[in-house]
RNA sequence: GUGGCUGUAGCUCAGUCGGAUAGAGCGCCAGAUUGUGGCUCUGGAAGUCGGGGGUUCGAAUCCCCUCAGCCACCCCA
């Protein structure tokens, strides 16, 4: 015998989990369809040609790849992103732009595993291209906000940059070389703090005391919005790369308050540099204010030189990515999952074993008027058949034996209230009463 | 990729110093006067003790290898 089992970072999905998953889809499609975002897909196979070497060697290396029948090399889609360059690049003379798109869709990283981090996942993405305008950028930021919202998450806070400030604070101390090493010693700023950050950036940038004073300036910049601004435009006052990246930040500061958006939700934090070979201006994390250290739930930002390698069109971007996983894994944590392991809300049990042409006629009904409905495949004992339904989450159940369809009668169960009422055996009387009960 | 920890029933776990038929709770199935779920009670099924090798009279227990998971680091388009 073959053990039943799936590959390393490779998951199967049980109803139970499932079910708010595809709820989270599709709450995420709706966004995206609300702000104007178009629906692509493309293929989980590309040429090698076409995958590798966009996001470096790291990325190269994690990626599935093989020789395919006609000895062609090919990979894995391994984010929804290069995928789109190329898409881009390809299509855009018959989109026109700006484009928006999402892309709801599998991944696959050939990479360690860790709690929330498989090789199997999902991304939610939406990007615009062809447009360098700000709106661009704070409409980013509002399906962001919007999207939480519609999952129902009442408290999470989007953190806000732009890498044309730490860019032109580097310029400024002739460290735009060291980008790199700096950056990412930077993005620990939170973890392991101000001075083990200048420690490791004085070991793999070779940056000096002063210099490493200078960027840890930006760690000090505190307080509101309107406070970190006027600090930034003290360090950056000379600087035209910065003053850029901060007169952005102020653009979508103003737009985000202007669409409603309530000014808690957005904080500016210099700290927030991911995607370091990637972004060329706004950078957004989102954290759960109730479960920071689960990290970002939604993340993104601008991109100007996307599909270079594919066009010699300039093809502008931004967008962001639901992180899927990560986010079911904390409404979990947070219990913000109701669970239900089925998709219909009433249940009819087969309880008279002569009658059910009767039932399969009343469930028939039933769906006609827009209800779900599962009818017990066995007729077994009532309890048995109402244990099931309970156990699997039914809202309620309609009870009828030979008494009740000889009287023309049914029993409405509320299982989860637990009260029962006695209603006329008719689709269209129990879909009303039904209705105006389900919330 | 590096280091540490853990794998025993479907799930969560107990199992003493190496000792004989491997346990519990939950779940599942059946029943508690033939038509009503959640609570209770009774009974039942279910384990190659992750897999392989070794030490030993004897291994769930000790050793080696391997697979899988968790944590930290690394990395994160």
């Amino acid at each position: 015998m073959i053990e039943p089992r799936t590959l390393k970072g490779f998951r199967d999905f049980l109803p139970e989990a499932m079910i708010p998953r595809e709820q989270l889809i599709d709450t995420a499609r709706r966004v995206y369809r609300s702000y104007g975002y178009s629906p692509i897909d493309t293929p989980v196979l590309e040429l090698l040609e076409v995958l590798q070497g966009k996001g470096g060697e790291e990325s190269d290396r994690l990626m599935y790849h093989f020789r395919d029948h006609g000895d062609r090399a090919v990979g894995m889609r391994f984010d929804l992103t290069v995928p789109l360059a190329r898409f881009a690049a390809q299509h855009i003379g018959v989109l026109g732009t700006p484009f928006k798109r999402y892309h709801i869709a599998k991944v696959w990283r050939g990479e360690n595993t860790h709690r929330g981090r498989y090789r199997e996942f999902m991304q939610c993405d939406f990007d615009t291209i062809g447009t360098e305008s700000v709106a661009a950028d704070t409409e980013t930021v509002l399906v962001v906000h919007d999207l939480l919202q519609a999952i129902g998450i009442s408290d999470f806070t989007i953190h806000l940059n732009n890498r044309r400030i730490l860019n032109g604070l580097l310029a400024q101390l002739n460290l735009a070389d060291q980008s790199g090493p700096i950056l990412r010693a930077l993005d620990k700023l939170h973890k392991i703090g101000a001075d083990k950050v200048a420690a490791e950036m004085a070991a793999t940038a070779g940056t000096s005391d002063e210099q490493a004073h200078q960027v840890l300036a930006l760690s000090r910049v505190s307080g509101t919005n309107d406070e970190i601004l006027a600090q930034l435009e003290q360090l950056l006052a000379n600087n035209e790369t910065g003053m850029a990246g901060i007169e952005t930040l102020r653009a979508i500061l103003r737009g985000a308050a202007a669409a409603g958006v309530e000014s808690a939700r957005i904080k500016l934090d210099v700290s927030i540099a991911r995607g370091l070979d990637y972004y060329t201006g706004t950078v957004i994390e989102t954290f759960l204010d109730r479960l920071p250290e689960i990290g970002s739930v939604c993340s993104g930002g601008r991109y100007d030189d996307l599909a270079s390698v594919y066009t010699k069109e300039r093809l502008p971007g931004i967008g962001a990515s639901l992180g899927l996983d990560r986010l079911l894994a904390a409404l979990e944590e947070l219990q913000l999952i109701e669970k239900t392991a089925t998709t219909a809300p009433v249940f009819i049990p087969y309880f008279d074993r002569d009658r059910l042409d009767d039932y399969l006629k009343l469930a028939a009904e039933l769906r006609q008027q827009g209800l779900g409905v599962e009818l017990y495949p066995e007729s077994r004992k009532l309890a048995a058949q109402l244990k099931y339904a309970d156990r699997r989450g039914f809202r309620f159940a309609i009870v009828a034996g030979s008494r009740e369809f000889e009287a023309g009668q049914c029993q409405l169960k509320d299982l989860r209230a637990g009260t029962a009422q006695d209603l006329p055996l008719d689709a269209a009387q129990l879909a009303t009463v039904i209705r105006s009960q389900l919330v």
